[in-house]
DNA sequence: CGTTAGCACTCTCAAACATTGAGTGCTAAC
DNA sequence: GTTAGCACTCAATGTTTGAGAGTGCTAACG
């Protein structure tokens, strides 16, 4: 039993009848507002094969017809057509990025917020990381005889910093002499060539002053191991409640719950974003929270091996369309936005690179 | 009509129960469950009583008594008696505070879930803040001959730094004359002591190089304007679903709503803690999203001018000795191990500031 | 005069039942 | 292959009913 044409038609007639209404969608609704002009009759006749191929489910004897998980691939694969964004939402995400510099977190934030709002959808997104970047520089700086601050950089985009209290002073020269041993020994080093290990023999390299070298190599280590331990970032979490699948209040309960763990939804998007644009449908994901929920993940890059992520979350009956077209759009102004404010010279740098090559 | 001994007693154990059961109580559950001894009917008598004095209110006339706000604020007030933690509890709480040092609003983030998870109620925190501290120090750091790091400190806490890129290249000597300029300049004022105006001056004082100047000293301005514009933290939200009163999607949808900004959630706070401990019942929060639910608020002080914010927020019909008893205890811990692990120094200055006078 | 037993009354809640309507599958005719 | 017709199914909705909880009032008691 094959699916032609009539089939795939009344498929995504249902599948987007049912993204608009979320009710079961039955043979004579779709005998009228299509222009297929069949009877009520020869539609049920499709259905029924629809069903028995494992693309359709009946609720109930009584019910219409909801698209199956398996629906919902065909359909997103390749029924689906593009959504064209309206110029309302085009200029609302457009003043968004106008906004005025901030922290890396706080833009990423923010973005994700109007995002959210013009989706209708909970946002989820990553802060940049670096996979293959190297360290270019590490800095250490006196703030006062007791209190240090370790900067670590990568592809010239300051990423790391971190404060130190200590027990007793230092001084200048003391930091100098740090400075120049740090820089010469893990500058140049890409993340994952930089251990512990590798950190302790620095230690044996200066000797002396045991106490506070011990602490500021364990800090340069924590600030490298974090680089790419992205903070993740979720916005607009009360848009599901928009969504009739929530009003059970044991699902919300269940999302939000899920969504309360923001290392395992890090560790979901990481794991599940392929280069590019992808969905995830369902049960797809093996997440038993997330079995009756959907998600559209992006990545975007900033050079330099800078890359970060953004999705989409809703319901299993999203729009697909909309989502993938508005999230498509989004990350390019994301990149576009991104690179501008916090890492041109960064993209600048790669690009020489390449060059260079 | 005055409020004797009976119809405290009375009223407590309505109250009491209430909160334990979420359904209303009647005559005779308090005849047989309390010590008073008296007939289901003087109890309902003097429910009657309770009611006209606006403390008590019935739902419908087969159904027993609730509180009225009026009712909840008495028992607050004057009827509560302090909930002992127990010693799971504590130590709970104990060992969620040997965490390792992280940034601040990691550590406090991390407080809060725990703290929200042993009172199953949302938890809100802002980051301390200084009110009346004096900007010890502003420190630029070059990073690259095109990136700036400004560096503010108060009392001898780092509590701004701030990226700036620059479209031309800077070098060591223009940096080095920033730095004593600006340290001339704006070093030893309070915060409300430095206005654009102010920092305007140092523009003049310079001279030349004026792009870069003007890009510093905004950065300068924007984050000391920063400095108690505190972040506010939100932990355990899903925790009030565990209330039926949030069986209500409605309600839900409108409390989520209103967590999901921020900013409103930081004023409210800021505005309605007075020294200690304070409990604001239903609509004494006049933020019309509250009208239903209550909130606990302490602050908690780190010396040398810095303070914040912790509160616990839930239904009015919360187990308010419990949340009073527990954010008491937590905040303790919350002063002391944010001092050891953040302030030392600034309260060992403090201190010293003190007898110095 | 405060307290209490007794009782009629009220109101919610849940179960039982009937009704409605949407949608199907099948059959027979076009 | 398509369609009209029809019997059938089943969820959803409305209605009725009874049980249960709790009250307020009255009259009697110590």
């Amino acid at each position: 039993m094959g699916l032609d044409e009539r089939k795939r038609q009344i498929l995504q007639a249902i599948i987007e009848g049912y993204i608009s209404t979320a009710e079961p969608i039955g043979s004579r609704t779709i005998a009228k507002n299509s222009e297929l002009n069949l009877s009520a009759a020869t539609i049920r006749n499709e259905m029924g094969d629809l069903e028995e191929m494992g693309l359709l489910i009946q609720p109930h004897t009584s019910a219409g017809r909801v698209p199956s998980q398996l629906g919902y691939r065909l359909y997103v694969d390749s029924l689906m057509q593009k959504y064209k964004m309206t110029a309302a939402e085009i200029s609302r995400l457009r003043s968004a990025m106008m906004l005025k510099i901030e922290e890396l977190d706080k833009t990423v934030r923010k973005l994700s917020a109007v995002f959210s709002g013009i989706t209708n959808m909970p946002t989820v997104a990553t802060l940049p990381t670096v996979e293959r970047g190297r360290v270019n520089s590490i800095k250490v700086v006196m703030i006062d005889p007791r209190t240090l601050m370790v900067i670590i950089a990568a592809g010239s985009n300051i990423l790391k910093n971190k404060l130190l209290r200590l027990s007793s002073e230092v001084d200048a020269e003391f930091v100098e002499k740090l400075n120049v041993i740090l820089s010469e020994n893990l500058v140049g080093l890409t993340k994952s060539e930089i251990s512990l290990d590798n950190i302790m023999q620095v230690q044996s390299a200066v000797g002396g002053n045991f106490e506070i070298l011990t602490a500021v190599l364990e800090l340069v280590h924590e600030a490298i191991s974090e680089l790419d331990n992205s903070e993740v970032i979720l916005e607009g979490v009360t848009n599901i409640l928009r969504f009739p699948e929530y009003n059970d209040i044991e699902r919300v309960k269940e999302l939000l719950g899920f969504f309360e763990d923001k290392e395992h939804l890090g560790k979901l998007i990481r794991d599940n974003a392929r280069g590019g644009l992808s969905v995830i449908i369902g049960e797809e994901s093996n997440i038993p929270e997330l079995k009756e929920n959907s998600i559209v993940l992006s990545s975007y890059e900033l050079g330099d091996g800078m890359k970060g992520f953004i999705g989409i979350i809703g319901p299993v009956r999203m729009n697909y369309s909309r989502a993938v077209s508005s999230l498509e759009y989004y990350t390019k102004q994301v990149e576009k936005t991104l690179r501008g404010k916090f890492f041109e010279s960064a993209l600048r740098e790669s690009e020489v690179d390449n060059d260079g090559k």
